[in-house]
DNA sequence: GTTGCGCCTTGACTTAAGTCAAACTTCAGT
DNA sequence: ACTGAAGTTTGACTTAAGTCAAGGCGCAAC
């Protein structure tokens, strides 16, 4: 597929003319990535920025003793290391593909010159970041104000809701992952869905969770239950 | 002083021309706060953001358990609320007045239509809202992957470093909103305060704490060090 | 199939940090 | 100066969650 269609197809460039896809498309690098290869580090210059095509990636931190917190999982259409570019300096944390991974890289000089002409294309830009900060807002307010039980249970019912009228969620991502996204650890994660299945708030088998009591999770993720 | 001028002077609004900040002019609201006073609170919607112009202000959310989690405290001439503006929903967190403060209002609608003119305008956002980015993302590293001895020594680094020359640092909020913005309470800040002062790392003398081993907290920052 | 390597689970133990309660300090307001 | 409220410190205790170690499961490669 051609490249400056691809672009037009791309949600954060929506409200551009076919003439300004056409300078992104000349400046866009299309790359192609494997599972377990690095975009970027902490630190690195941060050169540019991706959108995802296919594939799927994460953002991370490390800590010296090895524990991963993982920011975003983020697919297809989806842009990663744009804030880095705005501000100008080197990237905050790590980027790395969780599969087979294409993406379009965006160098920043050509792209800087561009936003500035396209009044459209920095809305987009500022709503986008606003979107992520408010992700992370939701993050700091889960690693700080709630337990372990209590983020687990916002993220299956993000889960739950993201999947419509499913009844079941299909995990995609695995328990270590899982686990580092959480901000915590396998085991810990691993006894937490056994008590929740005690109390017949969740069934788990496997990659997959059905939900049981949408209300008692809820009432965990606001903090107003406590797990046995 | 005439709002016009005062508008000209803060750096979010660098690059405008007079006729463009005459238009700021038109649409700002300059409002008092008292100490403690709310500007709003967690899902409130988002009708505008402030730029502080004294005073002093505290970004935070509430645990239904009542802990509190600081995100930012700001001073003039510091905006606040403005990535909710974009992302065109409510405010994900609350804001309340530390001290007697003065700030300009800006009502979302009208500023959307003047930003969506002014390229330069929205590249000064776009700088603004990555650098917030960027901070929320050291918050979650500390609370995610330090402990908190390393938390309060990068804190203590941070402080050490805006103040320049200076030898002691003379903390400027009270221990009980400091320990809400490293993700702790009180009690464990007095704690953990005390034993840096016992390995000679800072001496702690009321609201002044004088750092004695500058690499020593980096080391417990980094997590290549441990308090006793 | 069998081997081997991640992933996942479980148990026993440790530990950082929170809770609760009491006392002391600081400071604003009367 | 007195009073009370808020901020701070300290001690004894509890607890959530991490560490360490072992074993099981599942899947891919040979």
């Amino acid at each position: 597929m051609d490249i400056v269609s691809i672009i037009a197809d791309i949600p954060l460039f929506h409200g551009l003319s076919p003439g300004q896809c056409a300078k992104l498309g000349a400046i866009a690098v299309r790359k192609y990535y494997s599972k377990g290869q690095s975009f970027f580090s902490e630190g690195d210059d941060a050169d540019g920025f991706y959108i995802i095509l296919s594939g799927r990636v994460k953002v991370f931190k490390l800590s010296p003793e090895g524990k991963e917190q993982i920011f975003h999982i983020l697919e297809a259409p989806e842009p990663f290391g744009e804030a880095a570019v705005f501000a100008g300096k080197n990237f905050p944390a790590c980027a790395q593909a969780l599969a087979q991974t294409q993406v379009l890289f965006f160098p920043v000089r050509n792209f800087l010159d561009l936003i500035s002409k396209e009044p459209s294309l920095s809305l987009s830009m500022l709503a986008l970041l606003s979107m992520r900060l408010r992700k992370l807002t939701t993050l700091v307010e889960n690693l700080s104000l709630k337990e372990v039980p209590g983020r687990l249970a916002a993220y299956l019912l993000l889960l739950n809701d993201r999947n419509g009228s499913k009844s079941a969620i299909e995990l995609d991502i695995s328990k270590n992952q899982m686990a580092s996204l959480l901000g915590t650890i396998p085991e810990t994660l691993s006894r937490i869905l056994k008590r929740m299945a005690d109390e017949n708030l969740i069934r788990a088998d496997a990659r997959t969770i059905s939900i049981l009591d949408k209300q008692g999770l809820a009432d965990l993720a606001e903090g107003n239950r406590k797990l046995n």
